[in-house]
DNA sequence: GTATAAACGAGACGGTACGTCAGGTCTTTCT
DNA sequence: AGAAAGACCTGACGTACCGTCTCGTTTATAC
């Protein structure tokens, strides 16, 4: 059950051919295109195995074998379909690779993919594995880089060197996923740049 | 099907007596302690309406009657128990009224209330009907407090006129929600008091 | 319970007036009329007592008051609609006699009262109550007549003396119930006469 | 639906093993069982699918799978239990034929087979099904033999040749279904006796 | 007149069973 | 030996009626 963390199925480079018919690449993926589009379709609540299953072609087994529950499934097929995306450029000022980063979240966000965030964000409030698999899988890598980000502005001295690192990366990002999320108002370009200019005065030397 | 914004069930006060059999105020009572225990015993996903009837001691039927699903139940029965709450009080400074508030927040998110407020979040990315439900029974309410407060502050001369309402709130309140819902950090009243600190400078004239 | 073999909720003449609001007649008839069409129309299985309150606009209350179960309520509506029929004219002849009843008796049984009356003896299967109404309340008061014709036979020396009274009655009735019920074969006026020339010459002297 | 004519569940004979898991034999022979007890001890009116899958042990889905309502069931649990019964035996007289065939149709309809006989004919005349159930898959086997015999004593000369057969049938039959049915008078070897010679002299050359 | 008494409609109540759906397991044949 | 099919048991779903029970409202007789 502990497996569901990595691509369990993936037929791997340099794998020892195990006896047996071999798993099927074509089936692996047609599982995680058509938990893509139903979870998209109908959300994660109404997402059954069997419709995955019925869409996809295949038998229930088939998707039981791999993956231990419908959240593992779509961690993997959310992370197979969004895996290339926002990532900082340096363009000197901190501030600035902020609020560029920030605005293609916001993009990201406020389209196809965010209905998936959301999703599975909401999903993991009642499926603990899938929040745990939330946070390592895809929130854990894109803090890594936010955070070099972040400590470089403070080595370059652009940035206090009291800077409470975790707080500002939330304070940046918490109230993307908050309209993400509670949907009380929308998510614009605009919303990023404000958010980057209340933030960043009280940080920068 | 569109009351479910409402206390469909309660007697209100002045209604005129419809005709039948009046609907049973410690049923209703009932229902909702017995929502309010098994969710947090269970969670929302394996809550049950079966469940609930049988913790309740009254019939399916009873319960469809009055919600149209599990999520209003849960809905109701968290405003229920924790309508009566945080709430701001003037110490003459706007930043330390926000403080003592975003501590009281935090006790209560880090609380019991707060896995409730998570799941109906979380219920609310795939039934729209409980978003919505609350956006307005629940978070708009709140929502016109910090409003003010915040306005206070500006009109006393303490923060800048041309200070962002909505944004200020967003990233005040964002980063706690961010962390109930993501659960990448733990929520601490020294939380609030950074964030607090964070944010205010900005502000002030 | 057991006071469901009489016409227990008729306003019956001489009854001493008992004191507050007394049965509405208009609500009785309206409570048979709509148990008639509907029996009619779904059948005694699919009729329900709140189908049947539903169309005649009142309470089920009312139905409960008046009879114990839903086979009283149909048993009675049949009685109300079917009591003026078939009976027995002398034409000095009783194999005559006998001829027209039954050819009467086959016309009847292939319209729609034959429907509610397989309705109700398939019922009778099923439901004791509703048997034994059926056997009490209608078919022994036909059967008074029809014995009562067959003695006459025997009286008037058409008839041989040793004629088994309940043989013979159940021979000629029998094999039209047979048909109604099995429905192997249809009802025809000629399979009357047919029957009872197959059974009346081993009577007749 | 339309399977419902047919042992839709038996492992037929020289069938072509389908891929899947097959359908389980105890499981089909220990609904029926439970069928045909529960109807037995509560009649068709109380029975249950929820009921027969309790006592027969295996899930509601699984009778939901093989037959379409709970009159097919018992059908075929009539069937599978009283297959093998009531034949004519040869004595060299057609009137002897008839009277211990008779004879022994009371014998069964007296009995349980009886009441399930009644039940299945009750049910017919809701369910349009099974009625045709009832005809197709009991009725007209039993109906080939006698009118088998019939026919042997018209071509050896003992009755007439002009002789109505299904008539006669009726005549013969009928009346035991009548009694049967309607409960108005007990079912017993002497009443099949009678029945056959208030009969046989009309036919007999 | 004004109690008092009962029937009325409406509809909520605790239940039972419905027939369906999906869960996760199993057993079988096919590749 | 894995894939695909499909049957298995389980359990919850949301619905329909059951027969009972309040309600507030008539509509009678009795005081």
């Amino acid at each position: 059950m502990k497996r569901s963390l990595q691509h369990n199925a993936a037929v791997s480079v340099g794998e020892k051919p195990r006896p047996g018919r071999p798993r099927s690449a074509e089936c692996h993926d047609a599982i995680l295109t058509a938990a893509l589009e139903l979870v998209e379709e109908v959300g994660f609540a109404a997402l059954t195995i069997e419709g995955i299953a019925a869409r996809a072609g295949c038998g229930k087994t088939t998707i039981y074998r791999r993956w231990p529950n419908k959240a593992s499934v779509v961690m993997d097929a959310f992370l197979a379909s969004t895996a290339p995306e926002i990532s900082f450029r340096d363009t000197g000022s901190t501030r600035e690779n902020f609020r560029r980063q920030l605005r293609a979240v916001v993009k990201v966000l406020a389209g196809p993919p965010g209905r998936i965030i959301a999703t599975v964000i909401g999903g993991g409030q009642l499926d603990p594995e899938l929040g745990e698999a939330y946070r390592t899988r895809w929130q854990a890598g894109r803090r890594v880089e936010s955070r070099q980000t972040l400590q470089q502005g403070i080595s370059r001295g652009e940035l206090r060197k009291d800077t409470n690192v975790d707080l500002v990366l939330d304070a940046l990002y918490g109230p993307l996923y908050y309209r993400l999320l509670v949907k009380h108002a929308p998510l614009t370009p605009s919303y990023a740049d404000a958010l980057v200019d209340l933030v960043f005065p009280g940080l920068e030397v």
